[in-house]
DNA sequence: ATTTAGCACTCATCTAATGAGAGTGCTAAC
DNA sequence: GTTAGCACTCTCATTAGATGAGTGCTAAAT
């Protein structure tokens, strides 16, 4: 059996109003709502050849049909008309991701706010990814007895700071020592690579030429721990998802929000399996909490190289047109903006 | 009428009852699982005394009785049994909080955690509160062309880090002109100082010394948005909420939730009516969200000086006793930490 | 050969009715 | 003052129809 035609629109139908109304639809309120000039009678025996197809399926006998996840995937593929923004939508975005940003944490935030209120679903945004941030500049400064701040910069505009136990005194001189020498030896370095042997190396050349106490080397150890690079994911209008009426079980927004809270996993749920725009459709996800969930996820760069994702997740009955619409201009500003605001 | 031996046995057994059942419960049912040694009957009669008193009330005609909100509140003043914790607990939060923490976010996030935890209700933490803190250092570490990393350290412990705009060129030495000109003035001066006057003060001496640009003005004035005093929240347990039988309902958790993301309220629900524990029970809240809801919360110090608050949100029929206990240990806890790490 | 109308049948959902169970309040006896 | 007995009340769970949307099949119409 192949799709004509005229099984594409049904089917486009019935999805389309399923998105809209989550409810079952049967082939008499398909040919009341839509204009398709057939009979529902007709329209019964195309449905029943979908069926065979395996795009659309019956909850129980004699109720409506809803699309099945292989239907929304040929939707997805084959059917769906691809939307554009509107102006107003469009404008809020390019305002919203142009603003002058210092801290890329604030970027993170900011956009996952945005994405989850354009598009009335959960976002999820991955921050910087594990080994692409090197290495730009490092400083102590003195705080207590025994103790000092350190901060780390890194290249892409991350800046930490973090109180080191140094456990004996040392004066903001030979902090600096040990500061130029650490900058000099790492710039530009991947962290990982720091953290896998350029430390020991540095170390046993400060202790030669600097005398500085044996004890640095716990210093060190410190900041290496210090430096441990986290993937933060932030997620925005968890809410949203409240609305939706395949949540209107308990049990599901109790698995929905348990799950929410686990931060490694909703990194893979991001993880992106090709290049550039990425749909993940009901059963296809990796996790059976999210087998009636879609994701819409890319990735996002700076310069070239890919520094983060962002994404929605909602209901497998999304907006698809407009969510990705949506999750792929903002990613392209975004890239636009962080690799511009890295350069200046 | 009075509250005689008998009628606050069985008032506390009504409470004691129904914070495990969450059920009504009836006096056939209070004679058999407590051994009063009275009837049914004699336990109807005092029962309708109990009502009379606004202590307990019945759902509709011919259920069982519930505690009433003052029924709540004359248990927690009058009746209740203080729980000593256990040891195990005792020695949980002991090792919690005695870990060395060299920031003061960690305290916050971890004591949220072990609070929900423990608690099995919905922790609030509420961090550095405006006008607590005094500054400490600054410093100014030059960064991109035209930007530097400004780090303020606060006398709490608190390390903020903000890239600021400078929009000209300056060189480290004269970041560290100014940094030293700042640190000198402001020193111990509570922020609020420094933001009222004490920077403009500084900022005409500096033109003048230094001869600095005018623009330094601007930086400044970054610097004095960077030092914001945010308030943070933090909240553990959320989840522990849909648990309870009183949150079956979803538009309960949908409120309850929405209230969660806002930050404002969720301070005001912590904002200390007197010294020590408070006690906050059903009605008596602030937020008719909460009416049945009872908050128990307590402020932690360094040294003297209240710094923060810590607190549970449960339904009104939680274990008071048991919340009380930890609260009470757990602020206790986190003083003594807090000021031990401070004066080191 | 398609398309359509007609019709019997299915199944979830809504409504009303029924009965069980827990609990009360009152009265009278202990 | 306490208790047993009893009629009464109200919720909740269950059951039985009634309703309605929808299907699949067959036969007629195009």
């Amino acid at each position: 059996m192949q799709m004509d035609e005229r099984k594409k629109k049904i089917l486009r139908a019935i999805i389309q109003d399923y998105i809209v109304t989550a409810e079952p639809i049967g082939s008499r309120t398909i040919a009341r709502k839509f204009d398709l000039g057939i009979s529902p009678a007709t329209i019964r025996n195309e449905m029943s050849d979908l069926e065979v197809l395996g795009l659309i399926e019956q909850p129980y006998t004699s109720a409506g049909r809803i699309p099945s996840d292989a239907g929304y995937r040929y939707y997805v593929d084959c059917l769906m008309v691809e939307e554009e923004l509107s102006g107003e939508e469009k404008a809020i975005i390019e305002r919203e991701t142009t603003r002058r940003i210092n801290e890329i944490q604030e970027v993170i935030t900011h956009t996952s706010k945005l994405l989850s209120q354009l598009t009335s679903l959960t976002s999820i945004v991955l921050g910087p990814l594990k080994g692409t941030s090197t290495f730009g500049q490092i400083h102590f400064l003195p705080y207590q007895p025994g103790q000092a701040i350190m901060v780390m910069v890194k290249d892409n505009g991350v800046v930490e700071n973090h109180i080191v136990d140094i456990g004996f005194n040392v004066n903001a001189e030979e902090l600096q020592q040990v500061a130029a020498v650490l900058n000099q030896k790492m710039r530009g370095q991947s962290l990982k690579k720091v953290k896998k042997g350029l430390l020991q190396e540095i170390h046993s050349e400060l202790t030669k030429q600097h005398h500085l106490l044996d004890k640095a080397l716990e210093m060190l150890a410190v900041i290496l721990d210090g430096c441990e690079e986290k993937e933060q994911v932030y997620l925005g209008g968890t809410l949203n998802m409240l609305n939706q009426p395949e949540f209107r079980n308990l049990d599901k927004v109790k698995t929905l929000f348990r799950f929410f809270e686990e931060d490694e996993s909703l990194k893979k749920l991001l993880q992106p399996t090709h290049e550039g725009l990425n749909i993940t459709i009901g059963g296809e996800n990796i996790f059976k909490e999210f087998h009636d969930c879609s994701v819409i996820s890319a990735t996002y760069r700076i310069d070239e190289e890919t520094i983060g994702a962002i994404g929605v997740l909602g209901p497998t009955r999304m907006n698809y047109s407009k969510a990705i619409a949506i999750v792929d201009f903002m990613t392209r500003r975004i890239s636009e903006n962080l690799t511009r605001g890295c350069q200046r």
